[in-house]
DNA sequence: CGCACTCTTGATGGTCATCAAGACGGGTGG
DNA sequence: CCACCCGTCTTGATGACCATCAAGAGTGCG
């Protein structure tokens, strides 16, 4: 069931089997929620976390004129609101991208496994701050890329962190999006993404077709990007207390 | 010394008497450095954390044409890099915009207080995760404000951060950075930057002028960014287990 | 079969980038 | 002390990128 959370969480550090027992623990419900559905709005208190098993999920923001941003993607495997462990009510709302499965962990079981297993303490910190990570990526990408390497940026991005879950491959991942959704990931309207997808396409790069995206040229598409991976912080990383 | 920290970290959680005692105990050394100087280069090793005690810093990420955009600004009292106790190397630079004082805090002495106080390693953790809050609040302002709006919102979150350690009343702050790292944090120009700047003082919302911020109309100020400080968690928080 | 939504494409326009040049101001050295 | 220099600020002219408006095609669903 946690599978896909373990695989996330074993790729960068060590969880024992205590750990891994503790954690299974910790979840009090399972529920599924349709596709387009506002799980968490943003400012209501919040009294447990809400862990991604299936499905992608998002956290957005929204200006008055309805103008929406997504500020993040999760995939399966991922918190979606651990934050709210600290923040207790969030700053934005979470959506289902598709219908969803998720698992609940109560703040209060939270508490317990990170006071009973300091080393999760330290790997679920480290979690938010990669979603922290991602945000700044983001934040370059909007507030420096142009629409053609702002879109290769996501992809790549999707394309890594769906295939530490094994969701992906190097040619191919499911991403049932539609473009409006995408245009709100990267600040542009859906006519300009469009319009973007169809150049991406055209250079032979990747293809966004039936909720899938295709990639013809890696190298190519993170050349325009200029993706580099080292903010996503693959790979074994330093264990705590070391 | 940390004075500016203690009352950012009281503003929204209780600190004892002790624990005050064991942060301060966790300084092991005072640096001064130059303006514009990049004290952390993203990917490098750290063992230490950055307390920023007097002037300003920034976060930035650039790409390879150059292009550089800056993810945070960093006020007297704030962690510069608090998120390197779990990441141990940093996906983007650390850079002094003024002349600036710093706390150095290793991680070991980090690791021994938040061992003896689960409280401050709950206030820690609520910290990195005001961090995110913030870079999301930018990702909105890139992906959708316009570049008046954009500035005037980043005008109204540094007059609250500022306020919290006494460094900004309700009509004017010191904001020590040309127009060139302005531009830096909004994803503009310079040259658009001074277009904006000029609008927002023929409209008598705010001028920034000899390195200072003065407000004239804080309400309309607010209401052109369409501010809600609700993202930067003002006010007493949930304690650790409660 | 019809309706609603998304996708696609064209036409037009606005916001912001780029290029350029002069003004201003602070620091330095002769 | 003044001249010079360099970086920042300011403004104008032009253009690119992306938004907006609009309309037809495609697709899934009741």
């Amino acid at each position: 069931m946690i599978e896909y959370h373990l695989a996330r969480l074993r790729l960068r550090h060590d969880i024992s089997a205590a750990e891994e027992a503790a954690i299974r623990g910790a979840v009090s419900e399972v529920r599924d929620y349709p596709a387009d559905r506002t799980i968490i709005h943003a400012g209501e208190q919040i009294g447990h976390s809400t862990l991604l098993l299936e499905g992608l999920m998002c956290r957005y923001k929204d200006l008055r004129g309805g103008e929406r941003q997504i500020a993040e993607i999760h995939v399966p495997g991922d918190f979606a609101d651990l934050h709210s462990y600290t923040l207790k009510r969030l700053d934005h709302n979470i959506l289902t991208l598709t219908a969803c499965r998720v698992a609940l962990v109560p703040h209060a079981k939270l508490r317990e496994i990170i006071e009973a297993f300091p080393n999760l303490a330290f790997v679920y910190w480290f979690s938010t701050n990669l979603d922290a990570a991602i945000h700044r990526e983001w934040v370059l990408s909007l507030g420096r890329r142009n629409a053609m390497s702002r879109m290769a940026a996501l992809f790549c991005e999707l394309q890594v962190r769906l295939a530490i879950v094994g969701l992906a491959d190097e040619n191919s991942f499911e991403f049932p999006v539609d473009q409006i959704e995408l245009a709100e990931c990267l600040g542009l309207t859906s006519v300009h993404v469009n319009r973007t997808l169809r150049q991406l396409r055209e250079q032979n790069l990747v293809a966004f077709r039936d909720k899938r995206v295709t990639v013809h040229n890696l190298d190519g598409l993170r050349r325009v990007a200029e993706f580099d991976p080292a903010y996503l912080y693959l790979g074994r990383q330093s264990a705590y207390g070391s």
